[in-house]
DNA sequence: CAGTATCCATTTCGATACTG
DNA sequence: CAGTATCGAAATGGATACTG
């Protein structure tokens, strides 16, 4: 294993980033994740011991810096590390118009879920805190229900209820929210299938879609869709 | 091994890519390869029942197609297989700019000739047959000596003298040659160091960089040269 | 030309539990 | 918070030889 004997760049860059889950690390750290436990949640199928073994290679091999703090320790990508980003976009892109349509064995509502926390556009919404309460009556118990609070300083995802008052509580099956999530299927055709659904006041139901922003692959054109 | 289990569609297009040899065998077949053993040429270190078995994975996944011709199996990309060309591109890039110089264990004569055969520019070339003789001093006995026979039909590679009249003799060492195709020396500077020499006529001496097209990533920009 | 067949050493990873 | 420790099951792939 290692080395394909090739003086190609292509293999050379592969050497390095064909291990599994290693680009999924880049592709966390690139979205901005810094401490271990955040980066975990990126990969939650990924065990600990792996990850580690995983950032100390990126480490040495100059994609990943690594710093300590007084309580804490940070990674960051290097110069090298953040022009994967062109990497990862070209497969992000790729992925979508060519991989079959998501099945159930790549649903994960952790995932998603902190997916979809980091990505609300705190200038879109409404100043003081906003509350979003999920539910996914087909995820198991712990991962059924879900609040991101919201305020000016940032977003926080919660499993358990903060107590909160509740601005919007949207509902759908783990498949339905990932699909839009990812682009598969539109918001809005979503909500009038019924397949999700939102209670709230009617100005806050026509705002929400502009405080969740979707992945950054949902706008990708996809030239299998409809076939 | 598999799925990550995630709906990113990084981690889905990772899914496939990641195996071992598989952006490799799909670098051959952008190059152009499209015969069983041309592919295994260009990736000599590969053994053909694993080259069997990614190209049966690369089809099922919609990425190449198979066409049995009456005494010749063909190997072709699909529109999803042709749109990895930016994987590959990106890829090469980022390996040219950060992956460190090449090392011994990278370097293989077998490829070397291959990818120096396939890419010389015939347009370039006198009409007629040119034979263009390669040695590489310190490879071992059986990749020592190479002849590239081009002609307006295209361009061949033996590993055994055809017997024809030598247009030119290239010598230099196997990483000498290697590191001016990737670009990371010069051809005239490895000239006049002396690591590169040529035997032939002073018009032929001074056209024979225009004949050999060097890697599609030698004029890759490198933040590190000279460091 | 275009693959099969065989075989095992090695690796690799996932799961889980634990720690300063 | 930021990792280690341990373990075994699975698979991966390298080497080599052979075939219609």
């Amino acid at each position: 294993m290692g080395s394909y004997g090739q003086f190609c760049p292509v293999a050379r860059a592969m050497e390095l980033l064909d291990e599994r889950w290693t680009l999924l690390v880049v592709r966390e750290l690139l979205a901005g994740s810094r401490h271990f436990n955040d980066l975990r949640r990126g990969v939650p199928r990924m065990s600990p011991s792996l990850l580690t073994k995983r950032l100390r290679t990126l480490h040495d091999a100059g994609v990943v810096e690594r710093h300590e703090g007084p309580n804490s320790v940070t990674y960051e990508l290097t110069a090298a590390g953040r022009e994967l980003h062109h990497v990862v976009e070209a497969l992000g892109i790729w992925g979508t118009r060519w991989m079959p349509e998501i099945g159930d064995h790549h649903l994960d509502p952790r995932l998603l879920m902190w997916d979809l926390h980091r990505n609300v556009d705190l200038e879109a919404m409404p100043d003081g805190r906003t509350v979003l309460e999920f539910h996914l009556p087909d995820a198991k118990p712990r991962a059924r229900d879900w609040w991101v609070v919201a305020d000016d300083e940032g977003a926080d995802l919660c499993d358990d209820d903060p107590g909160y008052e509740i601005t919007a509580r949207i509902e759908a099956s783990l498949e339905t929210l990932s699909r839009v999530w990812i682009g598969e299927i539109a918001w809005d055709r979503a909500v009038r299938a019924g397949d999700l659904r939102i209670s709230a006041p009617d100005h806050v139901r026509r705002q929400l879609p502009t405080w969740l922003t979707l992945s950054h692959f949902a706008s990708v054109d996809r030239p299998m869709a409809g076939v």
